[in-house]
RNA sequence: GUCCCCAUCGUCUAGGGGUUAGGACAUCGCCCUUUCAAGGCGACAACACGGGUUCGAAUCCCGUUGGGGAUACCA
């Protein structure tokens, strides 16, 4: 999308509403704000807008932050809370007032809701007519000295409003689509509209990128910073991300929030490039970045206009990339939290590092492979009984399997290469492939049929551990 | 309903008047291998449809269809 910028530092700010956790597209939203401050320098500011308080939660501010912190975003202002800042909000409104860019509405409830339905059967949709804009004065005034109740609102410039997103392009919406809207609730609390407006001129607010359901409302956010006197910020919509069924991502396709990723084991580093790449590309190949990097040649004029399906597996793929670049040492320290939760603590943590080196190409998450490892450390495994019966049904296999279980237990060494050596010879003397060995020893010792080598993990069990789970296995053969 | 936005492989995307329409995930196959993975190699797979404009359209314009958003004294 081609729009004139000027280059420079800008001033950005991330403003959830802190009514639940923090979503993947809020993340995404604060992660491209990001991007273009350390693109450009300047200050990403951290609002929260909490003018709602009946829906706003303290405990969901404090989730925000963590969540953001944990992704690895840094702001530089903030947070600020919007909730401390009605009285200039309402200040603003005074002045707005007094300079007749705004007017009191003493429309009832009843009234607007009647009108609306009206609108609704036309089959329009329903725009505040304007009724008290150009009342009597005296008779406002005398409404206001009865006590009647009344709200706040902006005088539209009866003008088609234009403006340049730097994701849409060139947006123009005639005066037919905008209504005189409230800015003061009648109860005396500053609406959204009023709020942000305010907030963003006097945060001195350079580029707004926000959620595409924001777009309906730019247009009154325009008006509302010109009757305000401010500078109007640059703005960019950013589409939505949908779930696999193309709607509006939802739970019933897994997890939307960042602490639910965060719980499933994903790398913040993976979620951060994972969410940056849905909805923006560098422009050539590369797909596994950096912050760094990215916002080494992050514009927002790449930003794309058109919604992104969210893909699990994708983000598997990408978690697993990030997962590799981790030592195992490093990995280990990562898995502590599931480690923890599954129950596997206190285990000798040599081992602990052997079992992790066996089974991280095999996990696409830190939960996956936490949930791998108990195995190696378990009393005993379950053995599924249909693979107990197909072993059953060959009469060969019990003894053969006794003898090597006692020719391991009388092994000077319990190493990978003397139990390789050792079932080798003996499937060599006894003229059967190593396989016919191999396989009901793997199953007899992890409970599986596949996993890492299984000398490997003959050797990781121990010498007892071993002779226990062929012991118990062997039993079942008969 | 009305207004607004969007439309390249199943998914994320590159490209943007003349390309064998590129990459990644997923899927499938082969190699490696005691198994499962990982890894290597390869295959399949897209410009929603209809009209224009043009020597030439996936690319520009209009329409249709489909999807999404907004329609509050919520944010």
């Amino acid at each position: 999308m081609t729009v004139i910028d000027t280059p420079g530092p800008v001033r950005v700010r991330f403003a959830p509403s802190p009514t639940g956790f923090l979503h993947v597209g809020g993340a995404r939203t604060a992660i491209y704000n990001e991007l273009l401050r350390r693109a450009r320098g300047g200050a990403f500011i951290l609002r929260i807008e909490d003018t709602d308080r009946e829906r706003s939660d303290d405990r969901m501010t404090r989730q925000i932050q963590d969540a953001l912190a944990w992704l690895g975003l840094e702001w530089d202002e903030g947070p600020f809370l919007q909730s401390e800042r009605i009285e200039r909000h309402r200040e603003a409104v005074a002045g707005l007032l007094a300079a007749g860019k705004a007017y009191r509405c003493f429309a009832t409830q009843e009234e607007l809701d009647a009108a609306r339905k009206e609108a609704e059967a036309r089959g329009s949709a329903f725009l505040y007519p304007g009724t008290w804009r150009d009342a009597d004065p005296a008779e406002v005034a005398r409404r206001m000295a009865a006590g009647e109740p009344f709200a706040v609102r902006l005088k539209m410039p009866g003008t088609a409003i234009t403006f340049d997103d730097f994701v849409r392009g060139h947006m123009v919406f005639p005066p037919e689509v905008l209504d005189d809207y409230v800015l003061l609730r009648s109860d005396g609390t500053p609406t959204y509209h009023l709020s942000v407006c305010v907030d963003d001129i006097d945060m001195g607010i350079t580029h707004v990128i926000r959620g595409e359901d924001h777009l309906s409302n730019t247009p009154k956010h325009v008006a509302l910073f010109q009757a305000l006197g401010g500078k109007v910020p640059m703005f960019g919509h950013l589409p939505l991300i949908l779930g696999q069924d193309k709607k509006r991502l939802s739970k019933r396709f897994g997890a939307t929030s960042v602490e639910e990723f965060r719980a499933q084991g994903i790398l913040p580093q993976a979620l951060y490039n994972y969410l940056a790449l849905l909805g923006w590309s560098p422009g050539d190949d590369r797909e596994l970045m950096t912050r760094d990097e990215m916002s080494a040649v992050f514009t927002p004029e790449r930003l794309n206009d058109s919604a992104a399906v969210f893909d699990q597996a994708k983000l598997l793929w990408m978690n697993f990339q990030y997962l590799t670049r981790l030592s195992t040492a490093e990995l280990v320290v990562e898995l502590g939290p599931f480690l923890a939760e599954i129950g596997l603590t206190g285990v000798d943590p040599v081992r602990l590092a052997t079992a992790v080196e066996l089974q991280r190409p095999r996990a696409q998450s830190l939960r996956e492979l936490a949930e791998s490892l108990p195995m190696y450390f378990a009393e005993r495994v379950e053995y599924d009984p249909a693979l107990v019966e197909k072993y059953k049904a060959d009469p060969t296999v019990a003894p053969l399997l006794a003898e090597l279980a006692a020719r391991y237990a009388a092994l000077p060494e319990f190493s990978v290469a003397a139990l390789d050596e050792a079932l080798r010879h003996l499937a060599n003397e006894r003229g059967v492939k190593a396989g016919f060995l191999i396989h009901p020893l793997r199953l007899a010792v992890s409970g599986l049929t596949g996993g890492p080598g299984v000398f490997d993990l003959v050797a990781l069990v121990g010498r007892e551990g071993a002779a226990r789970r062929l012991g118990e296995f062997l039993a079942l053969l008969g």
